[in-house]
DNA sequence: CCCTGATTCGC
DNA sequence: GCGAATCAGG
């Protein structure tokens, strides 16, 4: 992919809205984040505001430099670095022991069989369309145990915890959230429509 | 660990 | 000009 009118039109218009280089290049497609950056910063428009996600502040910039700039740079020194390659090892031949703790269930509430649906809030109180994401992603749930839950995976129970039937989305969660976007979703209801609640 | 942007430098 | 690798901070 090369940088068209059209693909940096886009990157201008997504920068310029505090998006951040992932998303940036999630959208473009066939380009990394790192190209992103790298064209944002040659098309001069390093600096954004707005106070959209990470804010560095890297002032420390006012290093006038000679107009000769030193080509021949010393070795770089270079501390042993491991590169360790990513392994997909799922071997998991020896059920695991016992588990004590669950990661972080979402409720610490113990649920009798027969009576699913732990944290799902009255689903008539939910939004149409954090529900149809909802059973969108539970389709696709990763259908993790609780062992194999981890801080980045969403820990929405689905299911019977008293039966087979049962397992956690583990899909990407919403970063600093327990859940990923669609569980976040009707998990942190607005605190709206649930007014009167009279009694 | 994941994510963010910043920089470097071979191509 | 490009962007992977690397760096540096959260």
């Amino acid at each position: 992919m090369s940088w068209t009118e059209e693909r940096v039109e886009t990157l201008k218009r997504m920068w310029g809205e505090g998006q951040s280089a992932s998303q940036i290049a999630k959208e473009l497609g066939g380009v990394t984040r790192n190209a992103v950056i790298g064209k944002v910063h040659r098309l001069g428009l390093s600096n954004r505001n707005g106070g959209g996600g990470s804010d560095k502040a890297k002032t420390a910039e006012a290093a006038p430099e000679k107009a000769a700039a030193p080509k021949a740079e010393a070795p770089k020194p270079k501390p042993v670095k491991e590169q360790p390659a990513k392994v997909e090892a799922k071997p998991a031949p020896v059920a695991e022991p016992e588990p004590e703790t669950p990661a972080v269930p979402p409720r610490r509430q113990i649920i009798p069989a027969g009576q699913p649906l732990p944290p799902q809030p009255s689903a008539n109180e939910i939004s149409p369309e954090a529900l149809a994401s909802v059973r969108e992603v539970e389709k696709k749930a990763r259908k993790l145990g609780l062992m194999e839950l981890t801080e980045r995976t969403c820990k929405w129970p689905i299911g019977d915890p008293a039966t087979e039937e049962f397992w956690f989305c583990g899909l990407p969660v919403q970063q600093g959230k327990p859940y990923c976007e669609a569980h976040v979703g009707v998990a942190f209801q607005p605190m709206s429509s649930r007014r009167d609640r009279r009694r």
